[in-house]
DNA sequence: TATCAGTCAATATC
DNA sequence: GATATTGACTGATA
C-alpha cells in the first residue's frame, strides 16, 4: 500500500507543473551548476517539486523494469516532433548536462544493468512522457529561457559590458579565487588517430594492461599515465555500452524479421549482414562481456581466445573487434594522416598498423596475462553476469523479467505510473524473446566458427 | 587498490 | 546552434 500511496503522490507530481525547473532555469543565476549539484544529490529530483523530493528514488527503487530503449526513443521522437533541444530536456527534467543527454539517449543501457543512480533519468524520463503537457512545459521552458536570454542580453549591451556568455557562468568567477583561473583549466587532451589507434590496439592485446605496461604505452605515445589509465578504462566501459546496444538493436530487429521466420533471424544476424563489417553483431556476440554466454558457449569452439589465459580478453575480444574493425576499414583512408601536431613514435607492435586485424592469439605478452588474470573474466564482468548473463536474462530472466508470469510483486499501480501499458508482461516477454534471439544467433555463429576451426574469423 | 558506473564539460561534427 | 564524441573526474564496490 505505501508503495501506490508514493506512487500516487508521484503521479501528482508528474501531473503538475514542474516548478522545479523554473527555479533553476528561469531566476538562471546562469549557474550550470544548480542543476547538476543538486542534482547529484541523493535528494535532488529537479524536475519534482520539493515535497516530493525523495519520491523520486523511492520511485526508483520500486520501479518496475523499465524499456530503458523504449523509453529513449520515444523520448528522441517526442523531442523532434517538438524541436525541443537536448539540453533543455536534460537541464530541467533530467537535471543532466546536454552530453550526458545525449549519450543517455544514443546509448542507453538495459535495466537491469543500471545502477539505482543510472535508473534514475530513465524513471524521470518515463515520468515525463507520462504527464500530458510534458511537450507544454518544455516549450514554456524554452520560450522563458529565450526571454531571458534576450533580456539579458540588452541588459548586457546597454551596460556595453561585454557580458559573458550567459548560462556559461564560470563558476570559477564567482567562487573562491577571484583571480583568472580559466587560465589555470587544464587544457583538454586530444588523442590524436595515430594515438588512439595504437591504444586500441593495446587494448586489443590487453584490455586491462598492467601498470607497466601503461607506463609504457605513455612513455611511447609520450602522454601521460593517467590519460592512458582513463583512456582504456573509457574505452572499456563504452565498449561494453556499445554492445548493450548492439544487443538490444540485434535483438528488435531479428524480432522483427524472426517474428515470421527464424531462419531470417539468423541470417540477419549474420556477421557482417551489417554489410558494414565494422560493428554490427559483431558487438552482439561480444556482448557476451556482459553475460559470459558466449563464453561457455564458445569456449567449445573458440577454444584459442578461450584458451587465452586472460579470460577478460577473451572476453573483452570479440568486442575489441567490433571496434577494431573500423580501424581498419577506417583509417586505411586517413591512416596516413598524421598529425603533425604530435610526433611520437609509436610502440612496435601497436606502431604496425598495418595488419589491422589483430591477433588474437597475440597474448605472448604473458606478463599481463596476470594482470588480467586477477580479475576472472567472467567473474569480473559479472556484473553482467551476476545481474542476468544473456543466457540467464534470455530464459530465466532474473528478477527483472520474472515479474511477467511471476508473482507480481509490484503493485500494478506502479506499471500505470510508468505508463506500463497492460501489456508491460507481454512486452516483456518480447524483448525476452527478441534476446533469446539473438543469443541463438549468436550461438549459432559461434558453434559455425569454432567448427571451422578460425580462430580469428569470427570476428565477423 | 583496481575497476566500474555515471557524469561533466570541452571539443568535434553535422 | 544542436548534437555527438570523448578525456577526465567522482563515488561506489569488490
Amino acid at each position: 500500500m505505501s508503495s501506490s500511496e508514493s506512487v500516487k503522490s508521484l503521479t501528482e507530481l508528474v501531473q503538475q507543473p514542474c516548478p522545479a525547473i523554473e527555479t533553476s532555469k528561469e531566476g538562471k543565476p546562469p549557474e550550470p551548476s544548480d542543476p547538476p549539484a543538486s542534482d547529484s544529490q541523493p535528494t535532488t529530483p529537479l524536475p519534482l517539486s520539493g515535497h516530493s523530493a525523495l519520491s523520486i528514488q523511492e520511485l526508483v527503487a520500486m520501479s518496475p523494469e523499465l524499456d530503458t530503449y523504449g523509453i529513449t526513443k520515444r523520448v528522441k521522437e517526442v523531442l523532434t516532433d517538438n524541436n525541443l533541444g537536448q539540453r533543455l530536456f536534460g537541464e530541467t527534467i533530467l537535471g543532466l548536462t546536454q552530453g550526458s543527454v545525449s549519450d543517455l539517449l544514443a546509448r542507453p543501457k538495459p535495466w537491469h544493468k543500471l545502477s539505482l543512480k543510472g535508473r534514475e533519468p530513465f524513471v524521470r524520463m518515463q515520468l515525463w512522457l507520462n504527464d500530458p503537457n510534458n511537450v507544454e512545459k518544455l516549450m514554456d521552458m524554452k520560450r522563458m529561457e529565450k526571454k531571458a536570454y534576450m533580456k539579458r542580453r540588452h541588459s548586457s549591451v546597454s551596460d556595453s559590458q561585454p557580458c559573458e556568455p550567459p548560462s556559461v557562468g564560470i563558476d570559477y568567477s564567482q567562487g573562491a579565487s577571484p583571480q583568472p583561473q580559466h587560465q589555470l583549466k587544464k587544457p583538454r587532451v586530444v588523442l590524436a588517430p595515430e594515438e588512439k589507434e595504437a591504444l586500441k590496439r593495446a587494448y586489443q592485446q590487453k584490455p586491462y594492461p598492467s601498470p607497466k605496461t601503461i607506463e609504457e604505452l605513455a612513455t611511447q605515445l609520450n602522454l601521460k599515465t593517467s590519460t592512458v589509465i582513463n583512456w582504456f578504462h573509457n574505452y572499456r566501459s563504452r565498449i561494453r555500452r556499445e554492445l548493450f546496444i548492439e544487443e538490444i538493436q540485434a535483438g528488435s530487429q531479428g524480432q522483427a524479421g524472426a517474428s515470421d521466420s527464424p531462419s531470417a533471424r539468423s541470417s540477419r544476424a549474420a556477421p557482417s549482414s551489417e554489410g558494414d563489417s565494422c560493428d554490427g553483431v559483431e558487438a552482439t556476440d561480444a556482448e557476451e562481456p556482459g553475460g559470459n554466454i558466449v563464453a561457455t558457449k564458445s569456449q567449445g569452439g573458440l577454444a584459442e581466445v578461450a584458451a587465452a589465459p586472460a579470460d577478460r580478453e577473451e572476453a573483452t575480444q570479440p568486442a575489441e573487434k567490433a571496434k577494431a574493425q573500423p580501424l581498419c576499414s577506417g583509417t586505411p583512408g586517413q591512416d596516413d594522416g598524421e598529425d603533425a601536431s604530435r610526433p611520437r613514435p609509436l610502440p612496435e607492435g601497436l606502431a604496425d598498423a598495418p595488419a589491422p586485424v589483430p591477433s588474437l592469439a597475440a597474448p605472448a605478452a604473458g606478463e599481463d596475462a596476470a594482470t588480467s588474470a586477477t580479475a576472472p573474466a567472467p567473474a569480473t564482468e559479472a556484473p553482467g553476469a551476476a545481474r542476468a548473463g544473456p543466457a540467464e536474462r534470455s530464459s530465466a530472466l532474473p528478477s527483472t523479467s520474472a515479474p511477467a508470469n511471476a508473482p507480481a510483486r509490484r503493485p500494478s499501480s506502479l506499471q500505470s505510473l510508468f505508463g506500463l501499458p497492460e501489456a508491460a508482461g507481454a512486452r516483456d516477454n518480447l524483448v525476452r524473446k527478441k534476446k533469446a534471439a539473438n543469443l541463438n544467433s549468436i550461438i549459432h555463429r559461434l558453434e559455425k566458427a569454432a567448427s571451422r576451426e578460425e580462430p580469428i574469423e569470427w570476428e565477423f
